[in-house]
DNA sequence: ACATCACATCACCTCAACTTATAGCAATCA
DNA sequence: TGATTGCTATAAGTTGAGGTGATGTGATGT
C-alpha cells in the first residue's frame, strides 16, 4: 500500500517530537525533506495525519491510530537490530558442533570451557557422531562445524587442519618389559590388544594400517571409549591403542608405558570442517578462530 | 542503525519466499535490485542473513532471529494501514460533536440515527454545552465540530449556515383565544410566559429581542428544556417561547396553538462550525456532508 | 554434455529524494 | 503596530541510490 517504508520513519520521528523541524534535525536531514515525505505518506494513505499549527504539528485522530502501530513496528525493528548486535558481541547466539566422543572429550572440551566462561550468553550444542555421520550432519545444516579425523575428501567442505595426533600402543606395569625395546609389528600382534570398537575412524585407521602390512590383528577386547581402553590397559588386560596426546598425563606418571614400534603408526591430523561458501554463526566463527 | 527501512521490506519478502527472484517478482522489481538491497542490509548489520544455495536462499540463524522481529514489524505496519483504510470506509473511527440540548434532540438526532445505522462502526460522542462553551471546546480540540446558534463571530472558525429556525409563542387550549388575533408584543408580556433558563442562546436571543423593543418581560416559569416548556404550556401554565420547527407535530395535532405576534421574532440560523485549516476525522466530514 | 535455474556482478541510467533559498503565517514581544 | 521568532509550505536545482538489462557463475538434474 504505502510504497516507501522510509516515510514511516519520518512519520515516527515527526509524531514523537511534534515538529517537522525537530524530526528533520534528529534524522540529520533538512526540514523540507520531512515535510515532503509526510505529504507523500498522507497522499498515499488518502488523508491527513497531522494538524499543522504555527507551533508545530499534532496527530489527527487517524494519525494517532496509525502512530500506535508504527511505533510498535519501529520498536520491533529496533529490538531485532539489537539482537543481531548482541549476537555479534557474542552476548547471545548459538553454536552447534559435531564431533566424535574422543575428540570432544580430549580435544574440544578445554576450549569449550574457556569459550563458555568468556561468552556465557552463547548456547553450545554438541552432537557426538562418527566422522562420516558428522560430515553428513554438517551437509544437512544440522551443525555449524565439525571436528573430525582427517583425511576426508569432500569437495563441498572447507577443511582446516588443526592438530597432529599420534597413535601409539601403551600398556600397564604387566607389559612394562615390552617398553624396553622397539617391537616389530608382527610381535605386537601376538599380545592381547585393546582397541576401540569398529566404526570409529580411529579403529578404521588402525585396521588399515595393519592390513597394509599384511598383519592380521585380533583384538582381545573392544571398547567404546579411550578412557575405558586406558583403564583396561592399566589393569593389565593387554596393550591398548590410543592417541598418545590424550594420555600424556598417564605416561608422565608412569602408570602406562609406551610400546615403541619398529614401524610407528603414521601421524594423523584433526580437522575442522565447515560447509564451503556457507556462513556460520558468529559464535561458531569466533570459536573456530580460537582453536589451534 | 540500518539507514533504509526499504531494505527490510525486501528482506521480509526474500525470507518469506526463500528466493530473491520470487521476492523481486512480488515486489515488481528486478532480481539484481533485491540482491543488492540484501547485500546492503547485510553489510549494514555486519553479517550474513542468508545462505545462498543453488536453489534459492535460506535464513542463517541470525537472519532467522531478525526475521521474527521484522515479521512482527511488518505486520504492525500492515494493520495500521488497514485501520486507516477502515476509518476511510467509515467502518471504524470516531466523531465528537458539540451541540446544545435542544439542537441535539430536535435537529441532530434523526441524522445521527441514520448515520449510525449506515456506519455502525463509527463511535459517536456528543457533548452538550451552550453555544459559547461548544465553540471553546472546539477550539481546544475537544470536538470535531459543533452545532450552534448563529450568529457567532470567530475568525478562527469555519461556519456553515445550515437551517433557518423560527421562534414563536405557543399555548395550550387555555389560551387558545389569543391565537385568534395578532397580538402586540406589549400585550403578550402581560400573560404568564414560559421561557428557557438564562444561559441558553435561545433565551439570550429572546431577552435581547424584547429589550430592543423596550419591553420588560418577567417569565412566570423558567425551564431547562423545550420538552418541558411544551408540557407546561399544554397544561395551561402560560405561553411558551419555543422553536416552531421543533414542535410542528404538536401544532398540527391542535394540542398547541401559535400566538401570532404583531412583531414576529426574526428568524435565526443554525450553523455547523469547524476549526479553520484543521482536518477533522473522516467520519465527521462525511457526517457533515449529510446535514442540510 | 547440455539445459536449466538461482544468485552475483557490471555498466549504465533515471528519477525520487535530497538541498538551498524563500515565502507565508501565527503568535509573541517591545 | 511593527519587528521578531519559530514554525510549515513551496519552488527550483542537484545528485546519488536504487533500478534495469545483459551477462557471468556455479550447482543440479537429464
Amino acid at each position: 500500500m504505502v510504497e516507501n517504508l522510509e516515510w514511516y520513519r519520518m512519520f515516527y520521528y515527526a509524531a514523537q517530537s511534534g515538529s517537522l523541524t525537530k524530526a528533520a534535525a534528529e534524522l540529520n536531514i533538512t526540514q523540507p525533506a520531512v515535510t515532503y515525505a509526510i505529504k507523500r505518506l498522507e497522499a498515499s494513505l488518502g488523508g491527513q495525519l497531522f494538524f499543522r499549527t504555527p507551533k508545530g504539528i499534532r496527530l489527527t485522530s487517524e494519525g494517532e491510530v496509525l502512530f500506535r502501530y508504527v511505533e510498535q513496528a519501529y520498536n520491533f525493528i529496533g529490538i531485532g537490530e539489537r539482537k543481531i548486535f548482541e549476537m555479534h558481541q557474542l552476548q547471545d547466539g548459538e553454536m552447534k558442533i559435531g564431533a566424535g566422543d574422543t575428540l570432544c572429550r580430549h580435544y574440544l572440551l578445554p576450549y569449550l570451557e574457556e569459550f563458555h566462561n568468556t561468552y556465557p550468553g552463547v548456547k553450545i550444542q554438541v552432537t557426538n557422531r562418527t566422522t562420516p555421520e558428522t560430515v553428513d550432519l554438517l551437509k544437512r545444516g544440522g551443525i555449524d562445524f565439525g571436528i573430525v579425523n582427517l583425511p576426508i575428501t569432500e569437495p563441498s567442505l572447507d577443511i582446516r587442519e588443526s592438530f597432529a595426533i599420534e597413535d601409539g600402543f601403551v600398556a600397564g606395569p604387566k607389559y612394562r618389559f615390552l617398553a624396553e625395546e622397539t617391537l616389530p609389528l608382527k610381535k605386537l600382534a601376538e599380545h592381547p590388544l585393546l582397541l576401540l570398537e569398529k566404526g570409529s575412524s580411529t579403529r578404521t585407521f588402525i585396521d588399515r594400517f595393519f592390513a597394509k602390512h599384511q598383519i592380521e590383528i585380533r583384538p582381545e577386547i573392544e571398547l567404546g571409549s579411550v578412557d575405558l581402553l586406558v583403564e583396561f590397559a592399566r589393569k593389565g588386560f593387554g596393550i591398548a591403542c590410543v592417541v598418545k596426546n590424550f594420555i600424556a598425563d598417564d605416561l608422565a606418571r608412569g602408570e602406562l608405558h609406551e610400546i615403541k614400534l619398529a614401524t610407528p603408526l603414521p601421524p594423523r591430523k584433526i580437522g575442522i570442517v565447515t560447509l564451503k561458501h556457507v556462513p556460520i554463526s558468529h559464535a561458531a566463527a569466533r570459536f573456530i578462530e580460537r582453536l589451534p
